[in-house]
Formats: structure tokens, C-alpha cells, sequence
DNA sequence: TCATCCATGTGGTAATGCCAAAAAAGACGG
DNA sequence: CCGTCTTTTTTGGCATTACCACATGGATGA
């Protein structure tokens, strides 16, 4: 088995033995076929079993007993079977939602330092602004440094797991790329309102301006998507537009 | 290297790795040693680094490139390293803030299925009330079918990640239990006020009743706490309490 | 009947070899 | 002198073989 197609062996049997486990071949508690007998069903070298069994075990999907066999701890979720792909839009709306609690417990508990990291951000922001193919990491330190100036880790996870999500979205990122071309200048005074408000530590006007810079963010994915899926798209986003003013209202 | 000291050698390189990229000494970006190199160097086989650096991929810190190496993605987060242990008032915080957004947006969502499912999950959780000993699962069934109720997965992963850090914080859930036993009957009631602001659709009410529950959980992890910790630990609390406030205000 | 022992299956790890892709180094031509 | 092409080296991908340690279960013997 030298075949490469694109991908690497272990995933493929990692993503074989997934789909088998969502499918139920494998309830929780039962054994796994063993390795030397799943490299003769899948045509692979027991390495690379095991390294799809370890995938799936640093997943905490399955336990490996020494000795005995590899055994069904927790069947996959949503979130773990590939083509998972949550839409930016979903994502941003979630942003919209939780970033901006976190921006205002931010505002009550930042101390003046990270104000002045923040401030540096915003500037570092506009810079890389200038340039189309600029990096976002600017960006995304910018609202990371705000959810930990909450001094809550678990508020800081959970908001740079929504950072992840996005990364490991390939739409999601393509379509922040091509939003980023239509929406400069806007973006670098509402992030200096998101840091005005964290000055003034106003809570409900670091909330306000956090959600309004993710409505434009919202926007802007808007415009960037083709001819083609605008007007499918644009139904779509102002029902979530409008679902997202009824939450807030 | 047969060496056994009680789990995998390539759980032990893992971790070794993990610390090393925590300890800063692989910046986001930077090539880990050759997988020949590193298995000199700690004196595995090359099979072994082969593992442990696949468990570092499947946990999105390092990236293969065939030919090239493997490469830095991100360091890792708290909730990494051993040893994590995020408090429950802290998760508690985060809930209260997260929660309270997607109960909201859940009111303009739900459908009539999910609130029936709904309604008899806050039955289950009259009766497992009943055992001191009873079990979460009906409670956490309760939330995340809120999560849920919202249609975006994001915001449901994120609802699940904060009670993963719930399970996994061995403080935490002991707080729980203890704080189980001195809030009984007003849980029904709240988990009912939140069902009803539900079926009403009305996201205000929802997001308020689901502040109010989770606002007296973190009183009663206050009860929860031993007399020696009880002085120490109110002024902790209150001093969240009052930032919350605060932010909510 | 029960405790002990050992054959067998299973995972754990090492060692070696070769292939393919990528990067680096060098040769060549402009 | 510089850019480009070619060759060499480095690096990961995977297969194969071999041996060890642990777990299990059934056979054996007390």
C-alpha cells in the first residue's frame, strides 16, 4: 500500500474507524478488531494502525488496554466527523454573542498594562490593514487579549476555541480573506471603540461596541461572497440578522 | 529504551514536547528536530516519535509537511497541560455570561419538538433531585439542548466545551455535588422559569432566568465551601459578583 | 473445587530498509 | 554577477520483521 492520495494513511484509517464508530458498529464498552487484524482488513502495516489508533485515542474516542485490545470509550459527535465545517457565518454570530460579555467583564477588570497592549494591537491592526495579503494575527491577539483581561479562563478558552474553529474552517477562512478586501478603514475605528469603552471601563459600551464591530464583520462576509450566492446568502444572513436583533433587543 | 514506567512512551515524548512548546522553546512557526534527531536525542525509536508527534497533529498544536518537518501551529492553552484545573466559580462566571446569550437566541429558534424534549428534561431533573445522590445527566441534557435549540454549532460546542471543563475539573465537581445537597426545590423552579421565557419566545426573559439560575448555582457553590474556606472564599465571590453586576448593569 | 501455571493473543517498541517529496546545494548558462 | 536548472541531501511516509511484556483463559494438578 504505497498509495498517496493526498492524505496520509493514518488518517484515512483514522477516518475510516470514526465513521464506523458514528455508525455504530462499535458501541461504547466494545472491542476494537486488533491491530495486526485491522492492517490485513485495510491493506496497511500495523504502524500505521497504530497511529490511527492513537489518533483516535488522544481524541479520547477509544482506551487501548495493554494486552487486551482497544475498547469504545465515547462515540464521536458532531464535531468530530469530518466535514464538520461550521459556516463563518455561525461562527461570527456566536462571536457576536460571547465576545461581547467578554468585552464587557473585560471592561470591569482590565488593568491599565493591558490597556496599553490593546492600544499597540489596534495600531499594528491598521498596519497590516494596508497591506491586502496582511496577516490577522494581529486581529486575533486583539480579541484573545481582551478575553483575558477577564481574568476567567475558562471565558478565555472558550473564545479562543472560536478562534480555532475558524482557522480550521477552510470557508470560514477564505471568506474572512475576501471580506478583509472590502472593509479596512471600518474595522480600525471599531476596534478603537471596543478600546475607548475599555478605557472608560463601561461594560455596556464595550458590549455594544464589541457587537457592533461583528455585525460589520457579519456584513463584510456578506459582500465578499460571489455573485452568485448573493442573493441566496443575503436571505440567509438577515434571517440571522434579524434573529440576532430579537435575541438582543 | 524498554523502560515501562506505567504508560506509553510516546505519551511520555507527548508530554515532554508539550513542555517544551509551553516552556516557549518552539515559537508558533519554528521546526521541531527531525523525527531521526528526536529519537536519538531521547533515546525512542523513530516509530515512537512518529506517535507522539501524531498526537500533538490530532490535537492541533503541529502541523507535518512531508519532506520538511513538523511545524509549530499554536502552544499550547491551559487546558493542555496537566494540571489545568479551572475553578468552578470561574466556570460558573463563563456559563452565566455564554448561557445566558444562547438562551436568547434559542427563544427565537426553538422549535416545539425541542421544548417538549425540553419539558421533560426538567421533569427528569425534579426527580433526580429527589436522590442526594442522583445523577447531572438530565441537568446537562438541560443545557445543551438549549445550546442546541440555537442552530449554531458553534454555539453549541462552546456550551460543550464549558461543561467538559466541568467534568474534567476534578474541584469542580466536587463543589457541585456538595453544592447539590443545599439548593433543591428553587433549581426546579429556576429550570422552569427558563422553560417557560422558551415557550414564549421571548429572549430577554430567557436570558434573564437563565442569569438568575446560574447566578444562584454560583451562590450556592458559595454554601458548598467548608467553614475554614467560607471567609476567604466570599470575598472572592463577591468581588465576581460585583464585577458581573457591573457588566451586566 | 480451587488455585496454579502456561499457551496464546494482544499491544509496546525497536530496528532496518526503501520510497517520495521537499529543500538545499551546486552547476550551468546568460 | 545573477538567475535558473540539476543534482544531492534531508526529511517524512510506510512496510517489514522481530522480540518483549502483559492479559486472558483454559488446562493441569493439588
Amino acid at each position: 500500500m504505497t498509495a498517496r492520495g493526498q492524505e496520509r494513511l493514518y488518517q484515512d484509517l483514522a477516518r475510516a474507524l470514526l465513521e464506523a464508530l458514528a455508525a455504530g458498529h462499535y458501541p461504547v464498552g466494545a472491542r476494537l478488531p486488533a491491530e495486526r487484524e485491522l492492517a490485513q482488513q485495510h491493506g496497511v502495516s500495523r504502524p500505521t494502525v497504530r497511529e490511527a489508533i492513537i489518533a483516535l485515542e488522544v481524541q479520547g474516542l477509544v482506551e487501548v488496554r495493554v494486552g487486551s485490545g482497544a475498547y469504545v470509550v465515547r462515540l464521536p459527535g458532531k464535531e468530530d466527523v469530518p466535514g464538520f465545517a461550521i459556516s463563518a457565518i455561525e461562527l461570527t454570530e456566536a462571536r457576536l454573542l460571547f465576545e461581547g460579555e467578554a468585552a464587557a467583564l473585560a471592561a470591569t477588570q482590565v488593568m491599565d498594562q493591558e490597556l496599553e497592549a490593546i492600544e499597540s494591537l489596534v495600531a499594528q491592526i491598521a498596519r497590516d490593514n494596508l497591506d491586502p495579503a496582511g496577516s490577522v494575527e494581529a486581529d486575533r491577539a486583539f480579541h484573545l487579549a481582551i478575553a483575558r483581561a477577564t481574568r476567567n479562563q475558562a471565558v478565555y478558552d472558550a473564545v479562543e476555541q472560536l478562534w480555532r474553529l475558524r482557522d480550521s474552517s477552510p470557508e470560514a477562512a477564505l471568506l474572512h480573506q475576501k471580506a478583509r478586501t472590502a472593509n479596512i478603514k471600518p474595522v480600525v475605528d471599531e476596534h478603537s471603540a471596543i478600546l475607548q469603552a475599555l478605557k472608560d471601563r463601561d461594560p455596556a459600551a464595550a458590549r455594544a461596541a464589541m457587537r457592533a464591530h461583528l455585525s460589520a464583520v457579519l456584513d463584510s462576509l456578506l459582500f465578499a461572497t460571489e455573485e452568485r450566492a448573493v442573493e441566496e446568502a443575503r436571505r440567509t444572513v438577515q434571517t440571522r440578522r434579524d434573529r440576532t436583533t430579537r435575541a438582543t433587543a
